[in-house]
DNA sequence: CGGGGGTTTGACGAACGTCAATCGGGGTGG
DNA sequence: CCACCCCGATTGACGTTCGTCAAACCCCCG
C-alpha cells in the first residue's frame, strides 16, 4: 500500500520463501532463480477464508508470501483448536502429490498471499532441484517437530509455559522468514485466536498476558510482540530451537 | 509361554502386521510371503527398554509383533507427555531413510517384540512392492491422523471426554490388528501412564475411569478393557474412525 | 507373613473457565 | 472534523475442573 512509486524498496514478496529455504538446504542459483519466477501466479486471500476445507482434498501445492493462516479443527459444538500457524515462506500441501482428504482445515488469519508451488514440485519431481528437494523435506520434518513440541505444551505445560514458549516459537520462525528481530516480531494475532491454538479461554490468555507484561518479560503493543527477556521465557517454558533436531536426509 | 507343544495353535507372530497392513493397501502374495519370512530376526525388548533415544539417530525400521511402546518426551524436571502408542502391527523408522535424529523417544511399555523391517523397505525401495509401499504411506498419514485428534483431546476436551475419545481409538486400532473384538480389549496400562497420554494427573484419571464405571460406560478388569456402550461413548468424546481419511495416493 | 507396585480415597488448594460488565481504539458515515 | 459503533481487550466475581499430598487399600509374589 506505500509501493506505489517505489516497487525496488518493497521487500521483494519471494523473500520469506527463499529466506526460509535456505536455512534449511543449500540452493543452487538455478533453484533461486526458479523461485523468483513463482511471483506471477499469486493470489489473495481474506481473513477467514478457507484456504483448504477439512475432508477435501486440497487444493494444488502453495507457497504463502504474505500474511498468517493456521491449520485448525472445529468441534460440531463450536470449539476449536489450531494446530499450528502458517507463516510467510510455509509451504501448504507439498507432503502428498494428488491429495488424499485434507486431515485439518486451513484458513486465512489475516489477509494472505499465496503463490503456485507446482513449477517447484514439478522440478523437484524430474530431479532437477535437488536442494528444493531437500529443502521440502526438511519443511516437513521441522513441521513435524513443531506438532509434536505443540502436543507437549497443551499436555503437560501450565497457562503461562504454554504462552511464553509460543511467543519464542514465532519469534523463531519470524526472524527466519525475515521478519523482526530477536526481540521484536509482528503479532497480528487475536486473544481469541491465541486461546485456540494454546488450548485455554480467552479470558485466561488475557491474564497470562498481563502476568508476563507486568513481570517485564514481554510487551504487547498494536500487533507487535517484543521479547524483553528471552532467556528468561527460555527457561520458564523449556523453550529450544528445533535447529539441531535438522540433519541431512536422503541424498 | 504356553505354546512350548502347540507352535500350531499359538497366534502367528507376523499376523498383526500382515492384518494391519492389508486395511491400508492390497497386497500381492508375493509381499504377504516376505512379510512372513521377517519372522526371523526377531528382538525382544524389556518393559522400559528405550527403542529409540530421543535426540540420537533411530535403529533400522522395524515393526512391532507383540507388546506396546510409545512415543514420548520427558521434561527436564521429569514431566513427562506422551504421544502415542505402538501396538502390534505398527512399524516404526519406516520414514526418513538413513534417519535424521529422533524427535521422539520411543518406550517398551511391556515385553515388546520386534522385527526388522529392512526387508521390506529395500523391497519398496527398488519398487517390487508397491502394495507394500501404499500400505506404508497410508500408515504414515494414519500415525499423522492420530496425532492431530491427540491435540484436539489435550487442548479441546475434559478430562472425561479425553477418557473415553482414548478408548475408542484403541479398540478401534486393536481390532485392526487382530486384538480384541468391537467391544473388549487389551489394555496393559497403568494409569500413570494413561495419565501422561491424557495430560492428566494420575489421581484424575482414577476418578475419570471411575465415573465412566459408575455410569456402567466401561468396565476394567485385569488388563481388560470392556466399551459397555461404544456408541455412548462416541458421542459424550465425538470419536470417528479415521477411516475415512483414507485415500489411494500416488501411484 | 511381608513387600512392593499399582489403585483408590479424602481433604485441600491452585489453575482455569464462565458470565457479565466495562473499557478502549480505530474505522466510518455524516 | 466529529460522533458513533463495533470488535477486541480488560476486569471482577464466582464456579468448576483438575492437581497435590498423604494415607489406606489391594493383590500378586516371593
Amino acid at each position: 500500500m506505500t509501493a506505489r512509486f517505489t516497487p525496488r524498496l518493497a521487500p521483494r514478496p519471494m523473500d520469506p520463501v527463499m529466506r526460509r529455504l535456505r536455512t534449511l538446504a543449500p540452493l543452487s542459483e538455478d533453484e533461486l532463480a526458479l523461485l523468483r519466477t513463482m511471483v506471477e501466479r499469486r493470489e489473495r486471500h481474506a481473513p477467514g477464508e478457507e484456504l483448504v476445507a477439512e475432508g477435501y482434498p486440497p487444493r494444488r501445492p502453495r507457497f504463502v508470501v504474505s500474511g498468517w493462516a493456521c491449520r485448525q479443527r472445529v468441534m460440531p459444538d463450536g470449539r476449536r483448536q489450531i494446530f499450528g500457524f502458517l507463516l510467510p515462506g510455509d509451504g501448504l500441501g507439498l507432503g502428498e502429490r494428488p491429495g488424499p482428504p485434507a486431515l485439518a482445515g486451513i484458513v486465512a488469519l489475516t489477509a494472505v498471499e499465496t503463490v503456485d508451488a507446482e513449477p517447484v514440485m514439478e522440478a523437484v519431481a524430474a530431479g532437477r532441484a535437488p536442494g528444493l528437494k531437500q529443502a521440502i523435506e526438511q519443511a516437513a520434518r521441522l513441521e513435524h517437530a513443531l506438532l509434536l513440541d505443540h502436543v507437549v505444551r497443551l499436555g503437560r505445560q501450565t497457562a503461562y509455559e504454554r504462552v511464553a514458549h509460543f511467543l519464542l516459537e514465532l519469534q523463531h520462525r519470524l526472524e527466519i522468514a525475515g521478519f523482526g528481530d530477536a526481540q521484536r516480531f509482528p503479532l497480528p494475532l487475536t486473544q481469541e485466536i491465541l486461546a485456540d491454538v494454546l488450548g485455554l479461554s480467552i479470558v485466561h490468555v488475557n491474564r497470562t498476558l498481563q502476568q508476563l507484561r507486568r513481570e517485564r518479560l514481554i510487551e504487547l503493543r498494536s500487533g507487535v510482540a517484543i521479547l524483553l527477556q528471552p532467556d528468561m521465557l527460555s527457561s520458564i517454558s523449556d523453550y529450544r530451537r528445533p535447529a539441531l533436531a535438522l540433519r541431512k536426509s536422503a541424498s
